[in-house]
DNA sequence: TGTTAGCACTCACAATGGCTGAGTGCTAAA
DNA sequence: TTTAGCACTCAGCCATTGTGAGTGCTAACA
């Protein structure tokens, strides 16, 4: 990569007809197919010529010696920010993704599973979405009940809908009017409190409460103890098997590998969330290659887009596949999807 | 198969010979290499003519003329019925799995995830448990409440310990009184009801309540209405990866028919729970291949074994591996984590 | 009669080498 | 600046060959 200077009309077009014929076949394109396929008006000379000073640039590169060029990340990066130009959905498909989001759904969790399906379903990838974390969900109803003498079951309710229980075994027995004292204390004082600062918002309220009560008041405090505990930004991820369909995962230990990637989603969604905070902006945004380097895969890429809660960010949902996407086709998709999504959302917790 | 007699000594230390080898090195095993292995005082001409008998009763085969052979499914079901010394555990190894349940584990579900965690770990295969199914639990307790004007939940707390929740999104409002009063009633006729026959119990109890209060009485039935789909007889499978490092599953293709087995979990489960309902006994049972006809894998064994609540069998836990397991391992363990996860239930449902 | 040694045979697998075709870089001509 | 021509490269395919582990069969042996 000698030179950062722009590229003039015939290396676009070039660079641009590179990567859409490898988007397609998944084959190292050469000269000769390029005038083929393009019908450029110019011989495969010149477009050698053409292909060797985008390869200096670092644009192109050849898997070996005399065998077609592929797109380098640059290379994709350039095709997605200048050459690219954005696939509008059809109608029909518009209609589609539409028509999945009239189901009846009801809370964030089962939107945005039913999100991830629906993007690889459509998308022909694996489809990912992140649930809301404990950092945009607030507390709207919590109660606390006993199920039998020693076993009290907490359920808390958030803003978008989620129920979580917890259930605590205890050595005596409590009676069932402390845990209604309980449930309306903490109502009263915990409503709207974000979730990943429960535990340390009671220990403040609770310490009022305590001196009249103080039985039931360290019962609280232990159930919110374990609450943290299953703290949850979930990632949900379907559609993992299209990725093996994909000639570049066809190797036998590339499928292993693509394997250990998906089962440790929780690592998975730490490696996203991190990359995709330097590119996250207000729309679609395509991180290429590299996402999957802990665990030896470099050329996994992802289009991934924010959705909104009444106007603020709360997570990413995306489609991840090979570096080798069709970036055009998939951005619209996500796009539109996202604006599916935030809608529901704002809906569910209004 | 010519004939079914019996196999005299010779020829049986010579199938668990071949067995033995096999399942050890995953390689067709000649006459050769079983003499010298085996130190049986025999010349591998004698041997060869022992297991050209064996194969003519189907207990070996041959992948093609001139390679070792190897076992049938005949052969590791006679192995596994006659020869095999089951290998006890050592009392590190029971420590271990004692020790893993020590750990604070609330409901019957985390239990049985918990186990198959647990023996996807020592047994280095993928390990299941299926979760009681809703033929085995009744309702311990159930509560419906708002959690806003328009959204009610429902929560039913069954005889494991687990809870489970639905959501419901109303037309108009309800006054929370009449909630409390529909939870007192569903908490008087429904306690130890069986979960799945909930909707039918709910209708005829129902009627009564019906003529006093119909409003609330319609929306219990709808809230019932909905519980029977979140039906669940789980399934708990982890550790699937370890089937990728197994060189059966090598191929291109056989890594995507695996990963579709384990996609598919529902199938898998009803697939499993078939197959294994003929060999269901007492004890430890070992079904041999067959079992992913339906995804194009046939060499496919499982290791099962029933545990119990309170002497009733509830469910099937086990270890899910190529047909060439080390079986006399796997039985111990499986059955000894049987055991132990009876004894848990036992006493979560006290 | 059961066991063993010897021998010819089989067959998967690996290595070798030639061929092909798509692609390249370079040079000279247009 | 573009193009035609040419020699060169290299992965992939195919046929060939060799090797080694294994077999079945037969004849000799205890």
């Amino acid at each position: 990569m000698t030179d950062a200077r722009e590229l003039n009309e015939r290396e676009q077009q070039i660079l641009q007809a590179v990567v859409n014929s490898y988007i397609t076949t998944a084959d190292p394109v050469g000269s000769r197919s390029v005038v083929k396929r393009f019908e450029l008006g110019l011989s495969p000379a010149t477009v050698r010529n053409v292909m060797a000073d985008l390869e200096e640039m670092g644009y192109l590169q050849q898997i070996h010696t005399s065998s077609g060029r592929i797109p380098t990340d640059a290379g994709y990066r350039y095709y997605v920010n200048y050459l690219m130009h954005v696939q509008e959905l059809t109608l029909r498909e518009r209609n589609r993704i539409e028509h999945e989001f009239t189901e009846k759904l009801n809370d964030a969790d089962e939107v945005l599973q039913h999100t991830s399906q629906l993007l690889a379903l459509i998308s022909n990838q694996a489809g990912l979405a992140e649930s809301p974390g404990d950092d945009h969900a607030y507390v709207n109803r919590i109660e606390v009940m006993s199920v039998s003498t020693h076993r009290v079951v907490m359920l808390i309710v958030d803003n978008y809908g989620r129920v979580r229980t917890q259930t605590v075994n205890l050595d005596e027995a409590v009676h069932p009017d402390q845990l209604q004292a309980l449930s309306r204390f903490l109502n009263d004082h915990l409503y709207r409190v974000r979730l990943d600062g429960l535990s340390g918002a009671i220990e403040n309220q609770l310490k009022t409460f305590l001196d009249e009560r103080r039985k039931t008041a360290e019962l609280a405090l232990r159930l919110l103890g374990l609450a943290p505990q299953q703290t949850r930004k979930q990632l949900f991820l379907e559609g993992a098997g299209h990725l093996f369909a994909q000639p570049e995962f066809q190797g036998v230990d590339r499928a292993k590998e693509v394997f250990d990637l998906f089962e440790e989603r929780t690592v998975l969604a730490e490696v996203l969330r991190n990359a995709l905070a330097d590119e996250r902006r207000v729309s679609t945004s395509i991180h290429i290659g590299r996402i999957g380097d802990e665990f030896g895969l470099e050329d996994i890429s992802v289009v991934a887009s924010p959705y909104y809660c009444k106007d603020e960010p709360i997570g990413m949902i995306g489609v991840l596949g090979p570096r080798r996407m069709p970036y055009s086709r998939l951005t619209s998709i996500v796009d539109y999807t996202a604006g599916m999504v935030s809608r529901m959302l704002t809906h569910l917790a209004r």
